[in-house]
DNA sequence: GCCGTTTTCGGCCCGACTGTTTTCAGTCG
């Protein structure tokens, strides 16, 4: 995979907020620079990594330093920390304005190129003068790089090729749903392959990534040069990835109009070491080869090799956990691995145990024809009930949301007796012994509304008829470009209102699309945890929300959850897989979770506030 | 530039591949 297509960042508007994200890829970008300038990779690294831990980091780096109490960062000392410090309180980084004027950040473009790094960046834009995409093609079409120490004709030729795919196919990362549908069906092919004895996907699919770029997917043989063969002439494959990875043992192929694959072959019996290592992250194999080296071992996919023997044959691991259980660690979820404190758990046997798929009884968030849904009410619910599960929220609209055809409370009133009868229905089978195969017979669909927090900070609907709902789950949709306090003084209504049990999605954000609401986030989790609302992990694709990181403050914050469909049509149910996913890599246990509770304990919850258990 | 059961200096993760090489640097995952 070419590493990411970074622009420059846009520093159009200075006084844009200050986020984890932004002081991240501030850093990220000052790395870059260095980077292409030639400084020592050792500071190079350190940029990336406090950048990276800033990014990661739980609580709100820029509000922490204002209020004179600097978070304690992993890789962020003295001089970064003096840094971050003057940018938040400044909001200008001098530093970085240098280091722009410098080395000009169009460069970083560049780096997409396949093959071309930050010292090929560094080099050309040095001797001849080139810092745009389109002067480097120029340049190479012309035979002007071949010039350059280490360039020739050769790379030229695979410079002006690596543009036009660029440009044919920018990168893209895929979205959780369809990572998973790809690789199910990559993995189940490979396996139909002969000489193959297992294929597993592995990479940031297998850690269950809210995003992801390619898949690698690790197959099982003794025969690695036959089954690669086989595959590359599969006519889903549609090319094979020039030079970029090659070899007897791996592969980098395309799917027709799909991702980049990168296959691997492991010898079989001894897949515990690459299962670890193609799972990572990055950040996770490090820690493990830290952790290997200080027991005198040097770590990598084909093993253990003792420091003072580096020619030993390496030790090798069945599974995972006998590899984890050398390096005295607990075997780590591979939702974990990503090097946010998970070693130091391993290491304690204080691993949590995540919750599963299964442990989830209900759902407290779904829609239909009659607001913004795409299919009917009695389709949607009957597909919940055949899906097992105990209990189905409705929730449609309230009333102010008019794009989304909102319920006015005469509506609401009007479903509730749909509701009724199917609830009827439900259990006339079930004392009738009809319940249909697969379905849960004390199932029953609960009446909810997704409550809109107007502009003007009011709640949709007058407090008797929240009342009369099972479970109400208030969300915020227009006015998201108001400012911080009123953001805040608009949740603070709905998470104080009595009859509010849960706030959906609370960032608002959508992958890619838009960002996160301004809140002050920390003062929200202790609102949450102090009037005992329930915060959604909402597991629609394009929205996981809340995210990994959140979701781990809150917990911290003493909040607790619900996770959430929000299915608009039967498809959608799914989204309860990609939530589970992303509260597995939020540390999230199952007693953290209201919906894992069975149906009448639920219910009784759900009417008291705040909601404990 | 960061960090410390190798602690204030001297390290800093690993292997494979590529290209232009006579021993290695750059790129990538």
């Amino acid at each position: 995979m070419p590493r990411e297509f970074r622009k420059p960042i846009d520093d159009a508007d200075p006084a844009a907020a200050l986020t984890n994200a932004r002081i991240a890829a501030i850093l990220t970008e000052i790395a870059d620079l260095l980077d292409i300038k030639g400084e020592s990779s050792f500071k190079v690294g350190a940029y990336r990594r406090a950048a990276d831990s800033v990014a990661r980091s739980g609580v709100d780096v820029a509000q922490a330093y204002r209020e004179g109490e600097p978070p304690r960062l992993k890789g962020v000392g003295g001089s970064i920390g003096e840094r971050i410090e003057e940018l938040v309180t400044t909001g200008q980084l001098p530093y970085h304005e240098a280091l722009r004027a410098e080395v000009p950040p169009t460069l970083l473009e560049l780096l997409a190129i396949p093959g071309v790094g930050p010292r090929t960046a560094g080099e050309v834009w040095r001797t001849l003068g080139i810092a745009t995409l389109p002067e480097l093609e120029r340049a190479a079409c012309d035979g002007q790089l071949r010039q350059l120490k280490g360039l020739s004709a050769k790379s030229e030729a695979r410079i002006i090729e690596g543009i036009a795919e660029l440009e044919k196919r920018p990168p893209r990362r895929m979205r959780i749903g369809e990572a998973h549908g790809l690789a199910e069906r990559a993995v189940a092919l490979i396996e139909s392959l002969p000489g193959v004895a297992s294929a597993v996907a592995a990479g940031s699919v297998r850690r269950w990534r809210e995003t992801v770029g390619d898949l690698d997917i690790l197959v099982e043989t003794d025969e690695p040069a036959e089954v690669l063969e086989a595959l590359r002439a599969l006519p889903v494959i549609e090319s094979v990835e020039a030079g970029v990875r090659g070899g007897a043992d791996r592969s980098t192929l395309r799917l027709v109009d799909g991702p980049q694959l990168d296959i691997m072959a492991m010898p079989a019996g001894s897949t515990g070491s690459y299962l670890v290592h193609f799972t990572g992250s990055a950040e996770h194999n490090v820690a493990l080869r830290h952790r290997a080296r200080e027991r005198g071992w040097t770590l990598s996919e084909h093993g253990l090799v003792p420091l003072d023997d580096a020619a030993a044959q390496p030790m090798t691991f069945a599974a995972e956990a006998d590899l984890y259980a050398f390096l005295d660690l607990a075997e780590i979820p591979p939702e974990l691995r990503e090097g946010r404190g998970e070693i130091e758990a391993a290491e304690h046997d204080e691993l949590p145990r995540l919750i599963e798929r299964s442990e989830l009884r209900g759902d407290c968030h779904s829609h239909s024809h009659w607001s913004d849904g795409r299919e009917p009410l009695e389709v949607m619910v009957e597909s919940a009930r055949a899906a097992g599960r105990e209990y189905q929220v409705l929730t449609d609209h309230s009333q102010s949301l008019g794009i989304a055809n909102g319920l006015t409370p005469a509506r609401v009133e009007a479903q509730r007796r749909v509701i009724g009868e199917l609830n009827e229905r439900f259990a006339r089978e079930a004392s009738d012994g009809q319940t249909p195969d697969g379905a849960d017979a004390g199932f029953r669909l609960l009446h909810g509304t997704e409550l809109e927090i107007t502009t003007d900070g009011r709640l949709d609907y007058a407090d008797e008829l929240l009342a009369s709902f099972d479970v109400v789950v208030a969300s915020l949709h227009v006015g998201r470009q108001q400012p911080r306090r009123q953001l805040m003084a608009r949740y603070e209504t709905a998470l104080r209102n009595p009859h509010v049990g849960i706030i959906s999605h609370p960032s608002g954000r959508k992958i890619g699309v838009r960002p996160d609401l301004d809140l002050d986030w920390e003062a929200f989790y202790r609102l949450a945890a102090e009037t005992g609302t329930l915060l959604e992990i909402n597991g629609s694709e394009a929205r996981l929300d809340l995210d990994e990181h959140r979701i781990r403050a809150a917990t911290e914050a003493g909040c607790r959850f619900v996770i959430d469909s929000d299915a608009h049509e039967r498809d959608d149910w799914a989204h309860l897989d990609w939530g589970v996913g992303i509260a597995r890599r939020g540390w999230v246990t199952a007693d953290l979770v209201a919906n894992t509770l069975p149906r009448d304990e639920f219910i009784t919850l759900m009417r008291e506030k705040p909601h404990r258990w």
